[in-house]
DNA sequence: GCGACAG
DNA sequence: ATCTTGTCGC
């Protein structure tokens, strides 16, 4: 039983537990659409840092005008190091609370994360959706597993161990591909037409990632210009 | 054994 | 993720 390295990390947690855990909760995703298209409302949710704190933000938008509905943010002690491929049982805490300070849940929830396409099957979206029980996609800036198949389009199918796992979506033609995955309860073909469809022209990235995004790091900021303030000056 | 490796 | 200014381009 190997115990994780870092001084922060829970001792009673190691990596073959947190593999079992994965490779369980990845049982429990559910690969078909389990909400009704159109979606009313749809939501972002992305986790910033100072240090150990996690500062997760979520953005309620209305599906089709992509207006702001609702936004929460929820600041939470973090007590798990950043481990590829474990990157769910850094960011899931500050993330469910912030989620859950919104007056409504979504219909869909887009993460800023991997969901299926994760060497498990259980990416940060996944573990998000299978916890709160509603669909989730996973939409990352990056690959973690598996490799990018034929263009078509602007769309490639990401393949890892004979298996599609997600895909590699051009929402703009200068710009770097997003990673597409299924999160929960929606299956891959409509997880990367809720990405197009809340994509707003000239943007790089879907509303709801981005919009979390930019709330994450606003916050973040106000905090720390806080921090700093609080021993003297105006 | 040697890399690769979301945020 | 975070550390960071100016700068190129629409």
């Amino acid at each position: 039983m190997v115990l994780l390295k870092s001084v922060r990390t829970p001792r009673y947690f190691s990596i073959e537990k947190a593999r079992e855990i994965q490779k369980m909760l990845s049982l429990r995703i559910l690969k078909h659409d389990v909400f009704k298209y159109p979606p009313n409302l749809v939501a972002g949710v992305d986790v910033a840092y100072i240090s150990d704190t996690g500062i997760g933000a979520a953005v309620l938008l209305k599906y089709g005008t992509l207006e702001t509905v609702d936004k929460s943010v929820a600041v939470v002690r973090t007590n798990f190091p950043y481990i590829p491929t474990l990157l769910s049982f850094r960011e899931l805490k500050p993330a469910v609370q912030a989620i859950l300070k919104l007056r409504r849940l979504p219909d869909v929830l887009m993460v800023d994360a991997h969901g299926y396409a994760h060497p498990y099957r259980l990416g940060f979206a996944s573990h998000l959706g299978v916890s709160l029980g509603i669909p989730t996609i996973g939409v990352a800036k990056r690959l973690l597993c598996g490799k990018v198949g034929e263009w078509v389009g602007n769309i490639a199918y990401i393949r890892h161990r004979d298996e599609i796992i997600g895909a590699a979506v051009r929402i703009r033609a200068d710009s770097k591909p997003v990673y597409v995955s299924i999160g929960n309860m929606i299956s891959l073909e409509s997880a990367i037409r809720l990405v197009l469809d809340t994509t707003k022209e000239g943007q790089a990235h879907p509303e709801p990632t981005r919009q979390a995004h930019l709330l994450a790091s606003r916050y973040r900021r106000r905090l720390l210009k806080k921090h700093c303030s609080k021993g003297g000056h105006s």
